[in-house]
DNA sequence: CTAGGGTTAG
């Protein structure tokens, strides 16, 4: 042990004494436990070379032989560190390595290499590669396999990701298949397309990884297709190939061949993992569909996903709040052991989503007590629960606090939920000169948000206002057409309506369809389209509609025909208003599912204040709970009234 | 001592 401490470059300690010594000196002292694996690249910007022999002296100390077990003494962890200080601090790591009985020292430096290359700082293990070709140390294929990792996750690192793959071919590795799939993810991470592409078709006995690798890449750069061709192609496939694709159909907004695959797997027997749960679970979300949710739930429940996975728990509850379970969403927040701003932000927006505002800015108190920090998503789902439910000032403080009590700059999101706050109030002409001030350019969101308000206070000059923009920026959305030929429509000015519709038929555009989805208790879903719907039982829904709109009527129902835009009489108009989908949805769910059982249906559109009103009373008449998923929120008619409190 | 997949806003 005393020549180890002979052969430091520093200054010589040689005895225990000294190394005591050392420590009580002005130098500070440092703690061997403070060298954790991964903060090796920052440590060795921290220590001095005093430190490190102090370290030294330390281990030393300790008395354990450094022949004991190698791995698990602290001394690869200083020789780490040295590593990457001087050049001469170098020469004493490798010195250090010296004492210990591993047989090769490649061995030893791969490990270090292991760890940086997966570390916040991988350029870190790529200054130590080039030391050791420096001073020599052979390289082995793991040695060539981390660097390559490093390089993958290192940005302009691709010219040396290049030479390694030449040093791959010269020290005769080309015929590794490990390694070969870790230049083809290192060409495809790092942007050389080709040279990934060009590898793959070369590779003669491609495994299942190498697959995987080209299709992930496709898969991220939304080359849906070539991805598909290729998982078709594969000889066999793993849970992560099935992975790969349903997450990449997700994040491409394919939410239903998302749902599709994960089917075929269950079909092909293959069991699915965490991060299919979390990418199957998404698809849900954006689909509605809460019962293969649930179904998924259950298989989290059972392989302790839930219990231990932080990120599936997170995905649980933006199925739940999406598919408008808030309740079943608030339990697995509330059974969560441990809580991420993702966790927290998600139900703050959830409740807010569902009408529950008040709820979000409790959630948002314990959130502060219990320490967590918010960021700008806590934020849109702050000011999203102030605008629903008309909390001005509230959301006006929570603007300002954002950036002065938590410093996140607003992005176009807050901007939008302020204007849609403002002028959902009525605050129309604040609401356009904080667009005029914003330091941002206005998106469709913010335009949008200020046509809707002019919408509810039926200000015409805003709305023509807002329109002036939006065909600017979103000129094929025919959403807003719509919407300002109902603010004329509702001023009974029918010349400027026909113009609009001039607008939209210059365009080529035509209003979207109404359409509303339920599913039953089997998975299937049943969809109807506003005015014509060709599903097999339409007649029989029809003929129930008529039975109910008695019953509506006895309570007192009177069509609301102004959301009709049509130039016809008023008995022509109310036949519209009867056959839009969420009202023949309703029906439909009222004729095949038990009582008791909430109805919850999807819609492309926005309510429009008839059904709103007639939904209420269905809730009301028919003893039911139904919670319709708008464009933009959750609608719950219960004992006739709306959790929006018709404020939307 | 080896590579590949994931969550919150709209």
């Amino acid at each position: 042990m005393t020549c180890a401490v002979a052969v430091s470059p520093f200054q010589v300690v040689s005895s225990r004494k000294n190394a005591t010594a050392t420590q009580s000196s002005k130098e500070p002292p440092i703690s061997t436990a403070s060298l954790h694996a991964t903060t090796i690249a920052t440590a060795a910007d921290f220590f001095t070379p005093s430190q490190l022999q102090q370290l030294h002296a330390r281990l030393i100390k300790s008395g354990l032989p450094p022949s004991s077990s190698a791995s698990a003494l602290p001394l690869p962890r200083v020789a780490a560190v040295c590593a990457l200080s001087s050049p001469s601090a170098f020469s004493y790591a490798r010195r250090l390595f010296g004492l210990s009985d591993v047989a090769s020292e490649t061995v030893l430096w791969n490990s270090h290499l292991n760890t940086l290359s997966s570390s916040p700082s991988p350029a870190d293990a790529l200054a130590l590669f080039s030391r050791l070709r420096f001073a020599g140390v052979a390289s082995d294929v793991f040695t060539l396999s981390f660097v390559l990792k490093a390089c993958s996750r290192t940005p302009a690192a691709l010219p040396l990701g290049r030479a390694v793959h030449a040093l791959v071919e010269k020290l005769g590795f080309r015929s590794d298949v490990f390694l070969l799939n870790t230049l083809v993810h290192m060409y495809a991470s790092r942007g050389d397309i080709s040279a990934a592409r060009l590898l793959f078709d070369v590779i003669p006995a491609k495994d299942v990884v190498t697959w995987n690798i080209m299709i992930t890449h496709y898969t991220k750069t939304g080359e849906m297709e070539i991805a598909r061709h290729l998982f078709d192609l594969m000889p066999e496939r793993s849970v992560r190939s099935w992975t790969a694709m349903i997450a990449g159909y997700g994040q491409w907004k394919k939410p239903r061949e998302a749902v599709r695959l994960f089917r075929e797997m269950e079909s092909a027997g293959v069991q699915p993992n965490e991060v299919t749960v979390v990418a199957v679970l998404a698809a849900c979300a954006d689909l509605g569909e809460l019962d293969l949710g649930k179904r998924v739930h259950e298989f989290a429940k059972r392989c302790s996903f839930q219990k231990n996975n932080v990120r599936v728990c997170n995905t649980l509850i933006d199925m739940y709040i999406n598919c408008g379970c808030v309740e079943k969403a608030r339990q697995v927040f509330d059974e969560m052991a441990e809580r991420t701003v993702v966790s927290w932000s998600a139900m703050i927006g959830g409740h807010a989503m569902h009408g529950q505002g008040e709820e979000s800015l409790k959630l948002f108190s314990r959130m502060r007590e219990a320490g967590m920090e918010p960021n700008g998503v806590t934020f849109v789902g702050l000011l999203h629960a102030c605008s629903h439910m008309g909390l001005l000032e509230e959301g006006k403080r929570f603007f300002r606090s954002m950036t002065e009590d938590y410093g996140i700059v607003p992005e176009i999101e807050h901007y939008g939920c302020m204007v849609d706050l403002l002028s959902r109030a009525g605050f129309l002409e604040e609401a356009r000169e904080f667009i005029r001030e914003m330091p941002v350019k206005a998106n469709s969101v913010v335009w949008g948000a200020l046509l809707g308000g002019a919408k509810v206070h039926k200000n015409i000059n805003m709305g023509e206002e807002a329109i002036r923009h939006l065909v600017e920026l979103d000129p094929l959305n025919d959403g807003y057409y719509v919407v300002l030929s109902n603010i004329y429509a509702d001023a009974g000015r029918w010349e400027d309506v026909a113009k609009v519709r001039r607008m939209m038929k210059d365009r080529g555009l035509k209003k979207t369809p109404g359409w509303s989805t339920i599913s039953l208790d089997d998975e299937v879903v049943h969809e109807f389209v506003a005015g014509e719907s060709d599903h097999p039982r339409i007649e029989e829904v029809y003929r129930g509609w008529d039975e109910l709109l008695e019953k509506l009527r006895c309570r007192g129902y009177v069509p609301d025909t102004s959301a009709v835009l049509l130039d016809m009489d008023e008995k022509e108009k109310e036949k519209v208003l009867y056959r839009h989908s969420e009202k023949l949805a309703v029906v439909f769910g009222l004729m095949n599912m038990r009582a008791g059982r909430p109805i919850r249906i999807m819609k492309n559109l926005r309510v429009c204040s008839d059904c709103h009103a007639a939904l209420k009373l269905i809730s009301e008449v028919t003893d039911r709970e139904i919670v319709v998923r708008d464009r933009n929120r959750f609608h719950c008619f219960k004992h006739g009234s709306c959790s929006c409190r018709d404020y939307w």
